[in-house]
DNA sequence: GTGAAAGCGCTAACAT
DNA sequence: ATGTTAGCGCTTTCAC
């Protein structure tokens, strides 16, 4: 019923308890040197106060804020949220807290960053974007380590407002992310063990750096086996798009009779198009294969084929970094490695190929982690 | 390669341009009143510096910090991710920004709430997560907006620590969500109308309230119009408490012959394991009917019936609320109308039901809004 | 229009 | 162990 309108202070509090506004600064500082007696009153008539030390304040003090920001460039994508709540809870439990802003999807982050900058944020974060090297300099110099989020740092993306200059370079900042190159390649050869011949890449946009990795790893691959390069179509990681491009790549002829998508949210849209518009039995007719292995990948309506990136693992890595980094330290670079999910999407089901491919590498058991330079 | 490990101050600008620190204020202060000459002087020595005002510091002063907290219960729902989304766009629009905290999923929030009142936000919104009234309470008498969004406030869920309050009562808080009632009304009618007779419920853990909810309003219009009630059988949010549950009330004998399950993502579940595990074609041997109409329910791989609840419009008005109240202002309940999304998933195909039912409700264009008390 | 000075709520030396 | 005193970086009177 009470109508007031401010948060009580430590001032009020410490007149209530008839000690020092320091005291009650102490009695909330763990290890401070104040006797029990003494806590205990402060508590008492902090507790009867309803106060709640400012963080704002102590903020202000301290130069950093406990916060850190975090940027999402594809907020429509599950694994990004998977891995926000992983970072949530992870980041919880040290005492940390997050500033999100989820960006336009193809947009570029660098004008949200100066707003999570404004807040004095202890670090960044970024998902799926992509920020102009000259503020990237900025957050170094002033001591904010930036850590991209499954994506190169180095630019080449839709980079910063027109300035025509490039984004930050790779060895200048922190990464995690999934082994695109190796996940590539042990799909694109059990690809090939499976006796497709014909292979098709179905892409995100043109300008997403992932899925430029995973093209050029996928096509490389095919061609040092001496096989022709495998059609690549241009998707989008939205819905419109990556129908369009699905339709696309299946009226091709000659039809791929197996296609790489760059992830699983454009590997289940191929097989939804695929099957009800087309009539094709994934798996004989049309291989799928995608990239993340998402829940719903193991679905038995998707059952897809796909290389894990396994997001628990890869925020502790990132974890560890944004929270063990108090001044940047060496840049680092870390590359997860997933496992192969082998399914139902790249069963040929022919005589001449196993059923049941046997390749030692796929189905082991945790993924393990490798740091680059 | 410049070392610097603090931030420019507002001092440091003023220095380099030889006026006074409240300049510098002034000149990043919209519509203050300073002279252009002056202005140009400081912005442009604040440019060289890199200088960016320190919002923590103008939060200590102006007694609100532009941030507002969100809590999401349900991280696994894209609904929530999707309203996440929403809200970020939305609130970056008016300069605002989120404190972003994901529980576990049947935790109570009253712990983080407490952490982001440490952060001084302006407002909270509340997805999928209680907290007791006593906080709620609180935040009231410090003028702190509470908004629940998609739950009613009044407790019933796993409340806080175990002390046995009750959560936060309907009429003290803000409230937006979808029409729970009204929607499943709108399903309940189209499942009997297509001759379904036999129907299920599949819903979410037993605490859900927003289970709760559209179970008795199933139950009730079921039985309104004469017939057994519908049985039920609890579910969950997550994968694999779904799955379990799709196959409990699958093997139900008899079989309900049609189900109408919480949410989108149980309704998808259901479907996957009656397809892939039971057999059954979906429609014509069991019609499965959703709620919120995620964007895969329109997937012809689901073609899923149901009720959508329209995020970006309750999203609006949570950010109107959010934002028009800078001293909470009388609590209101916003309930936002969906539309009813006919698909393959209710079709019965049989003669003595018309295959398209022409219910003048549904497909309706935009969904309209609706404020009770 | 501009500068000087007083805080916002807290922490961190200093004293005692 | 406790109180006193400076600030953290900014906004906001208040003079001029």
């Amino acid at each position: 019923m009470l109508k007031r309108v401010a948060a009580p202070s430590a001032h009020d509090v410490a007149r209530l308890a008839g000690v020092s506004q320091a005291a009650v600064s102490r009695a909330f500082t763990p290890g401070a040197s104040i006797s029990k007696a003494m806590k205990e009153k402060v508590l008492r008539a902090a507790q009867t106060l309803g106060y709640r030390p400012n963080l704002i304040a102590r903020s202000l003090i301290k130069g950093q804020s406990g916060i850190v920001g975090v940027i999402i460039g594809n907020p429509t994508d599950s694994f990004f949220m998977a891995a926000l709540d992983a970072l949530s809870k992870r980041l919880s439990r040290a005492g940390k807290h997050i500033l999100i802003v989820i960006t336009e999807l193809g947009a570029p982050a660098d004008e949200h960053v100066e707003d999570l900058l404004e807040y004095r944020v202890d670090a960044l974060l970024l998902m799926a974007a992509g920020i102009s090297s000259n503020l990237s300099d900025q957050c170094r110099k002033e001591g904010i380590p930036v850590l991209f989020f499954c994506r190169r740092p180095d630019g080449a993306d839709g980079s910063a407002n027109g300035k025509g200059r490039r984004g930050a370079h790779a060895d200048d900042s922190f990464s995690v992310s999934g082994n695109d190159r190796e996940g590539t390649r042990q799909i694109a050869g059990h690809l090939l063990q499976q006796g497709y011949r014909n292979l098709g890449f179905l892409g995100g946009p043109a300008e997403s750096p992932t899925s430029r990795d995973r093209e050029s790893a996928f096509t490389a691959y095919v061609k040092a086996q001496g096989l022709p390069p495998p059609v690549r179509v241009v998707g989008a990681y939205h819905r419109d798009g990556a129908v369009r491009a699905a339709r696309e790549i299946l009226s091709l002829s000659p039809r791929p009779d197996a296609v790489f998508c760059v992830n699983d949210f454009v590997a289940m849209t191929l097989i939804d198009v695929a099957r009800h518009e087309f009539g094709l039995e994934i798996g004989r007719e049309i291989g799928v294969a995608g990239f993340d292995d998402r829940p719903m990948a193991s679905w038995p309506t998707f059952d897809l084929t796909t290389y894990s990136q396994p997001v628990d693992t890869m925020i502790d890595q990132a974890a560890e970094i944004l929270l063990a980094s108090p001044d940047c330290g060496r840049p680092v670079q870390i590359v997860v490695d997933g496992v192969l999910q082998l399914r139902g999407s790249t069963r040929r089901g022919l005589a001449d190929a196993p059923e049941r491919p046997s390749r030692p590498k796929a189905t082991r058991g945790k993924s393990g982690k490798q740091t680059v330079k």
